[in-house]
DNA sequence: AGCTATTCATAATC
DNA sequence: TGATTATGAATAGCT
């Protein structure tokens, strides 16, 4: 319980202070987080304890946080004014690599669909063409994984119904009336069956006597998701 | 009041989100300066706005720490030897910069649909989910711009037939059985039959003396795209 | 390491 | 931009 807020100055016992710094520590590392994410800020944030243990967080990548902030306080401050051939050319190349990065960090937002205001009704038009077109393409290559990975399941199935038969025929030289381990002739629409099961998927899906179950289970919620998406593709660009 | 706990996710709106970002920045360096005091570390903090404006704090120096923390992190990738010249200090930026330009690049690729071979399932689907929340807003906002567009054409439609009214009773004070120069009551359904006549749009819309049928002709035919694209928006997204 | 009582930070609002 | 305030978060002091 906070007796009273407490004074900010040097916590003179040794645990205390390390107990408040591991909580105050996580806590600033959070916030600067949060900050991040909520503001769309670049933060790099370097704590050392008193021990001098490193601790760091970074919204991307340190080295290029400090080389922005060092570029950024070069500005302010040019006591680097020695080198004197070089840095115009420099500065040029940096600048021009500065817009680029400029430009595209503007285009990806635009893309992510943040900071549109300001555009024109054209641009927005535009963009929402170039956007859905990019979905298209994104949703076409993951039906196209998708329908890849099935044709490999399937061969697989063949695969093993094919062992299935042979072994069947051994059993069944030893017992004839045996029920068969699997249903035969398993086409497209037993397996949409079969998947209704997916819901209550059992754990023991690392058994390898699953194995072929373990397949169509998969199957089904890939497909799931993949009609899915391709009635809204379908639905999108009026195909 | 805090209604309910935020989200941590980018605030979307400009100045809300730059509201936030003052003050939680404002708390984030009051953070860092009291666990600075208390446990006697050394921090530094750098914050880049999304603007790009620069924000630090620093227990110490920022240049000291800085390089505290390159010390550090020297000793697990020990590349850059002892001599920092202003050569290699440059090539480095450069070559920042140049990683930064190609991940953007990367990442625009993306999201435009292009060079998607080599993603996994995951990345697809969580690629997918981002392109489709993006253009989401964009046609949110296409469709609000339509929506105050539409406003703006309402509220002139009004002020014209107010001065139509007027007008019309000035004529017939003259001639009394003049037919109206534009039907009265004018009502949204109204406008949607008149717009039936828009395909048939004539060639003298600079004609002054067609303004106001001009502004209907204009309403309708966004009028149906905003509808279409809600239609679109509504299913794609299930709203 | 967990648990509260309490202060602190801050989202919403004006 | 600044001030206010209700409420969720952070955390000091215990255990």
């Amino acid at each position: 319980m906070v007796r009273q807020r407490i004074q900010i100055k040097r916590i003179d016992n040794l645990t205390a202070r390390q107990v408040t710094f591991s909580k105050r520590r996580r806590g600033l590392f959070k916030k600067a987080q949060e900050l991040s994410t909520l503001c769309d800020a670049e933060i790099a944030l370097i704590v050392f304890s008193a021990t001098g243990k490193l601790f760091e967080y970074c919204s991307s990548s340190m080295m290029q946080v400090i080389e922005r902030h060092r570029l950024c306080s070069e500005d302010i401050g040019r006591q680097d004014k020695h080198p004197p051939h070089l840095t115009q050319r420099e500065n040029h190349t940096h600048a021009m690599l500065a817009e680029e990065i400029k430009e595209k960090t503007a285009e990806l937002r635009h893309l992510k669909g943040e900071e549109l205001v300001g555009l024109s009704m054209e641009d927005l038009v535009k963009l929402e063409k170039l956007v859905e077109a990019g979905l298209s393409r994104i949703a076409k290559t993951k039906g196209d994984k998708f329908m890849k990975e099935i044709g490999i399941l399937k061969k697989k199935e063949a695969l093993l119904k094919e062992e299935n038969a042979k072994l069947r025929q051994k059993v069944a030289g030893t017992s004839e009336d045996e029920t068969p381990l699997l249903e035969q002739g398993i086409s497209s629409e037993s397996v949409t069956r079969l998947s209704d099961q997916a819901g209550s998927c059992p754990q023991d899906l690392n058994n390898s006597d699953t194995f072929l179950q373990l397949g169509y289970v998969c199957f089904k919620s890939n497909m799931d998701r993949i009609i899915c998406y391709k009635n809204k593709t379908n639905y999108i660009y009026g195909i």
